[in-house]
DNA sequence: TCGCAGCTTTGACTTTGATCAAGTTTGGTT
DNA sequence: AACCAAACTTGATCAAAGTCAAAGCTGCGA
């Protein structure tokens, strides 16, 4: 027998079994760590499963832990004194949550859908990032990411068309979720129109109708309000202004 | 004589002279340098003046350098394929500039004012980090600050009106630019109006009746166009919409 | 100091997206 | 299968910001 997963005798430095087929571990922060160091991090980690709409942390509040994300599509967003609410990104698997050496957080992370995460707690991963430099490197260029696609958004937000701006969300999600279809892109929202609109910066109803105009000159094709599909992805491409 | 200026039998050890006032050794990135890391990356580093609306990089230009800046304000901005432009982020000394491990410029760097940098190869930067957790952490803070602050400006693009927007912008100047005066806020606006509307994502138009409003509403106080002083901070903040 | 170019302000009018108010669809529950 | 609440769509009207056009400033160079 081959399969290394009762060689227990070599104690620590076998892969723990949760991480075995975990998402983080390809692609994700776990995959710089050292065999030890996930080790490591897996005693004090715990896998979670959180309801679509349910809040991971609140603006505000003071964050107890940092977690991967191992499914599904988490928002964070801002509100205002007077309720006004903008999404202000949207996380995927297998994405990192959190903003290190921070207390408090300055927004509200919620899940969008049903979200599976892996959490650890702060000083678990602090103590982490003091002795790994490949860790500190690979959430450096998670954040470097995080604020690239932060100020496309602020391009979108700024300067599109409520049109364009439906458009842009379309394609950032066709081009984010798992294309489950063969050719053309199919996929879930992941989001309600008032996310949709809270991440666009437009009212409910402007979304709606755009996304009627959308569905009218046959750019995208709307099941059950929330099932997309995008035969042609160049034209979807064009109508959110991408040149 | 104990100016340890001429103590050049201690070779590398010794700070280099460019460096000795320079803003980037308190807060900035060189803070974090020992002083051989510091004369090494001084080796190659050239300090440069750029004139207000010079560009330094341009959006999809190959970045051959990093700079540090050591005066003035930085805007970095994006622009679509027909001309539509908005910016990004304004930087300011002692601001890291530049986005490591990434060949091309997503964005286009301008100075709004005159403005001084130190300016250091690609493979100098690059070279330093591999070698220093210390700068790498360093960096990181600042891509996070920066993330923050992309964030917080979303809700102001998304979610606010032209004259809470005007306000944002002017709060934010007169947090961000050193106080000159002596008990409220006194400075010179950075960006033209065209500049202003681009970054706040209206017309300058807009950006000019809002002004004309809040300067009458003795909220701000204006000469020549370019300077504002500001009697009392509280009001402006809460014009901004900040609570 | 005069003139001119570029920046800024102001005004009249238009357009886009917000608001208010019904309807309609959808999916879950009895 | 029928009901209900929530989510979504559609229509009519309104307001905020954009567009187009014309004057004022401001500061620089002749």
């Amino acid at each position: 027998m081959t399969d290394n997963t009762h060689r227990s005798y070599e104690g620590d430095d076998v892969i723990p079994h949760v991480c075995r087929a975990c998402e983080s571990r390809h692609g994700g922060i776990c995959s710089v760590l050292t065999h030890e160091q996930l080790v490591q991090l897996n005693k004090h980690s715990s896998r979670r499963t959180i309801d679509g709409g349910a809040e991971v942390v609140g603006q505000g509040e003071s964050v107890g832990s940092y977690s991967n994300i191992l499914r599904g599509v988490v928002k964070l967003s801002k509100m205002m004194a007077d309720g006004r609410q903008q999404i202000v990104g949207l996380q995927f698997a297998p994405d990192f949550m959190g903003r290190p050496f921070s207390r408090e957080s300055a927004l509200t992370a919620e899940a969008a859908t049903e979200t599976e995460i892996c959490a650890f707690p702060r000083a678990a991963l602090e103590r982490m990032i003091e002795q790994s430099p490949e860790l500190e490197h690979k959430l450096y260029n998670q954040s470097l990411k995080e604020l690239d696609e932060a100020r496309d958004w602020m391009l979108t937000l700024g300067r599109k068309s409520a049109r364009e701006k439906v458009a842009s969300f379309l394609y950032l999600i066709a081009t984010h979720i798992d294309p489950l279809a063969d050719d053309g892109f199919s996929f879930d929202l992941p989001l309600s129109r008032a996310d949709i609109a809270d991440f666009l910066g437009l009212t409910i109803e402007t979304v709606s109708r755009q996304m009627t105009k959308l569905r009218n000159e046959k750019i995208i094709i709307v099941e059950n309000n929330r099932h997309v599909s995008v035969p042609d992805i160049d034209r979807l491409s064009a109508a959110a202004g991408n040149d």
